[in-house]
DNA sequence: CTGAAAGCGCTAACAT
DNA sequence: ATGTTAGCGCTTTCAG
């Protein structure tokens, strides 16, 4: 009932501390015999040393922080779940934050974390976060920090993440190659790096096919939802109804254009193709199933952690860490809302 | 660059580091003027006590433990997020671990989180467990543990929990309510207890209704899939021709029967009703929309939460914790998978 | 091979 | 009103 201490076993053994601690991290220089009765005696009650004590004794707890725009997301909730299990391959445990999308609610969540002695963060900028002061304070303060999904070129900081560009580019190839010759595109609003790369992305795909680019087939949406999906897959119908095929944003907006374009009697793919983006669950239950770029969260939070461990380490070290950037492929999952392959993309 | 410590606030104001301490934390025996100053400079070097510190002599931590089985899971995440906007509240934060309903990883994170001195763990338990002694090795090591969600009868500990049973009853009622006579129900694995009290509910629906129960219109599934549902559901249908609803484990099940229906050709709801459980997002997306029983993750996270802070601040004041129970209601949520009402439910 | 001692940063009882 | 002291549990010189 009472904690099992280090003073306690040495009581007991008749032993220091110092050699009942030194005894249990198999130091070099204790009599084998002692070591087994202190490592006997400290399974036997169980010992568990005390974490506050040795982060306080040696300026580390073993703690990690993990900063999430949104937890309720099939793209974030598989970063925190690579997160952890990489973390816990490395004794560390992973304190886990959610700033719905709020600046302040970064701030604070950095704030909180420093008090908390974590040794990293884990960051995804908030859609709102415009200025880097409070990043900044935190990595002198000696706290590595790697940001990972939405970053900024401006922060000097080790990052994971994917090229949206070429993402984009490949589904938009993708969709050429199947045969599509009239392309919508369904893209955010216009803040935020992610969109605008993937329009980039599209448009350098039709500019390689030489397809001339139209600025109507280009749809913004404010919020990424199904229902502007469903909203949109209408009107793109109707301004031009020789489309065929639609590279949306994001799943969510695509699984709304199918819906749409099942209930208009649309066939697709055969007369135009759907291509999502992410890979979330729902493209496996659409109907048809939906077409989609696999964004892999699993993969990001993974390679976020070993990257801040390694910053980590090279910090206690004393050395200074060397920023470091790690793009995760994506590849295109092909299903029914888009047409097979006539020839090959490479 | 360097942290500031009560120390060096000390040493600069020309004061003891237990005055600044006091002053800092606003005892009433200090002087107005040098509480400002003491203030004053600590806002200025941005002073953040070290928490390692403060816990070690505290004996708390501030922190908690999170243990999931899965976090990629709409219904788990909606518990995440709630229990990390509750425990903020409070000042706590949040360290989440993933148990893949292995009884060894939850034996394993119980004494991660034990090493990490939390002031409470928030567990729902791994479907491969059957004895409790590590969890009650915790509670005695004074370490507060609430369950939630997959709990068992033989801890003596608080829970927050939905009456699977109620919920079922309800849902199978709603159903009949509908005009539904003939009802299948399509039923996970022997051993969970939420398997067996959703069972249990659908029969009593059928009793109170005066509906004879008939074993064969229970099906069982291994795995709670999208192609389970989907297979089923042509069973079903081969079965029972006059079968008129059907009302499944949880949403991916129905999910699965309900684009098995849209192949059949079999008009839902108009021949079969569907009903699903658990009211996950996707239930908006499926064609038709997917009726289902909500059950509110977010509340959950909240609750659990709360009531484990009331048992933390219970121990700390030395008083021995009652076991509380919270049972969250559960409501049904109609769409278009079900026809609508011809009488009222109570 | 073992132990004494110092100290990580903070708090609280007890002086002064 | 302020300071002294001791100690939370652990690690690590350094001395024996």
């Amino acid at each position: 009932m009472p904690k099992t201490t280090l003073k306690k076993l040495a009581a007991i053994l008749g032993l220091s501390t110092a050699t009942v601690s030194k005894a249990l991290k198999n130091y070099p220089d204790i009599n084998e015999n002692t070591k087994k009765r202190v490592v006997d005696l400290a399974t036997s009650l169980n010992y568990q040393p005390n974490s506050l004590a040795q982060g306080l004794r040696n300026q580390e707890s073993k703690l990690i922080g993990l900063i999430i725009p949104e937890i309720v997301h099939h793209f974030f909730s598989n970063i925190i779940s690579g997160c952890i299990k990489a973390a816990e391959k490395r004794g560390y445990l992973v304190i886990v934050l959610q700033t719905n999308e709020s600046f302040e609610q970064e701030k604070n969540h950095l704030k909180l974390l420093m008090n908390k002695n974590v040794d990293g963060i884990l960051l995804s900028l908030s859609d709102d976060t415009t200025q880097h002061k409070h990043i900044k304070q935190v990595i002198d303060k000696g706290i590595p920090i790697v940001l990972y999904d939405k970053i900024s070129k401006l922060i000097k900081s080790s990052k994971v993440i994917i090229d949206d560009q070429k993402a984009a580019f490949n589904a938009t190839q993708y969709l050429i190659d199947s045969g599509c010759k009239k392309i919508a595109h369904i893209r955010g609003d216009l803040k935020p790096q992610t969109t605008i790369d993937r329009f980039i992305g599209y448009k350098k795909a039709l500019a390689k096919n030489n397809i001339p680019f139209d600025n109507a087939l280009v749809y913004r949406c404010k919020n990424l939802t199904y229902g502007e999906g469903f909203r949109l897959a209408k009107k793109i119908i109707q301004d031009h109804e020789d489309v065929d095929g639609v590279f949306a944003f994001t799943d969510l907006l695509a699984t709304g254009v199918l819906k749409r374009f099942n209930e208009l009697k649309v066939p697709v793919p055969e007369q135009v193709s759907v291509m999502g983006f992410s890979d979330w669950f729902l493209t496996k239950i659409t109907t048809p199933t939906l077409s989609s770029v696999h964004q892999p969260g699993f993969e990001m939070g993974q390679q976020a952690f070993e990257l801040l461990y390694k910053d980590i380490c090279t910090l206690k070290k004393g050395e200074e860490i060397i920023p470091q950037i790690i793009e995760i492929p994506t590849y295109i999952v092909p299903r029914n809302s888009t047409r097979k392959l006539t020839k090959q993309t490479k």
